[in-house]
DNA sequence: GTCAAAGTACTCGGATACGCCGTGTCCGAGTTCTAGAGG
DNA sequence: CCTCTAGAACTCGGACACGGCGTATCCGAGTACTTTGAC
């Protein structure tokens, strides 16, 4: 199992997003110089972040992304969806009524709900409940404890870079 | 997110083995006709159950796979981890310690954990724990539950062919 | 009839190819700011 | 001095390559059974 690297990137992106005064937008490059990240490639997530509705895009001078909710409203769930997809990580393809094992079990018409798809299910709903109970503004928070000083050295960059 | 096809089969496999009769080994052309899978591919995921110590290997004549410990033994988590490896989904590569973050935020000797990475850690055990507490012989119980003839029909066609 | 040995059939296991998707890059479309000319 | 317009700079967004890993396949190594011949 494995989540694609973008949401990493996403995550933070969002964060230092958190930070800067209320308006302002920060161009893809900033936010890609500031983690050293290559530019283009994290142009791709911010747009997926914005199809997502997560963030709003503004091209031109004085353009760039900027958070389109409070952070209280934007999950760390939101953000993995958004940069990898909503498919479930156990897709269940029947293998039970492929082969010969279609017509020996009997269940070829019924209805019967496949019981190793509803464990991996299980799981990973807790996995997503998880990540839906966690903000940005959460973990801005938890940084700012850890770290009080950051927040303020971050905003300053972005403000004068 | 996404695990690999083969832990599907792997988990459909070991309950079909459980199924057979003690002691007896299936070879994977078997397992591979019930469920209409690619024999040769299927036997690699089998390869890695083996060596995982979850099913025993067996050549020539008679021989093939068993499991190698009770039902009750084998969680979802030690074959997903068998087939899918024990990478966790979430790698955090530390971006916030790149560029010109490393130098801002003031953190560069200090031992601070990565809060995004904890968040996402911390969802992932929760996953982890759901499928290790799912075990093969709890599946099949439930399969014979929802479905009381499948067992006997299964072991029968295992036995005769 | 019994035993042994060679042959045969069967099964796993690793080495080998193919294809898709994640990763990375580039250039064009759209927007805003600026500067200069005209009134 | 004000206004309008043309140009330039900036930024996003989608189109275009590259590489790695998952998917798929094949053939050789090893094992057990069977058969055949001799004693």
């Amino acid at each position: 199992m494995k989540l694609r690297e973008g949401v990493e990137w996403a995550v933070h992106c969002c964060i230092n997003l958190s930070w800067v005064p209320e308006g302002r937008a920060v161009p893809v490059a900033k936010l890609a110089e500031f983690h050293g990240l290559p530019t283009a490639y994290l142009n791709k997530q911010m747009n997926a972040l914005a199809r997502a509705g997560i963030v709003s895009s503004h091209s031109g001078p004085r353009g760039g992304f900027r958070l389109s909710r409070a952070p209280e409203e934007i999950s760390l769930m939101d953000v993995a969806v958004a940069i990898d997809g909503q498919a479930q990580a156990f897709l269940c393809t029947g293998i039970r009524h492929h082969g010969v094992a279609g017509k020996i079990t009997g269940l070829e018409g019924r209805r019967v709900p496949c019981t190793v798809a509803q464990a991996f299910s299980t799981a990973e709903l807790a996995w997503r409940h998880h990540l839906a109970g966690q903000t940005i503004a959460g973990l801005a928070h938890a940084i700012r404890k850890a770290n009080p000083t950051a927040p303020d050295h971050i905003r300053h960059w972005f403000n004068h870079n």
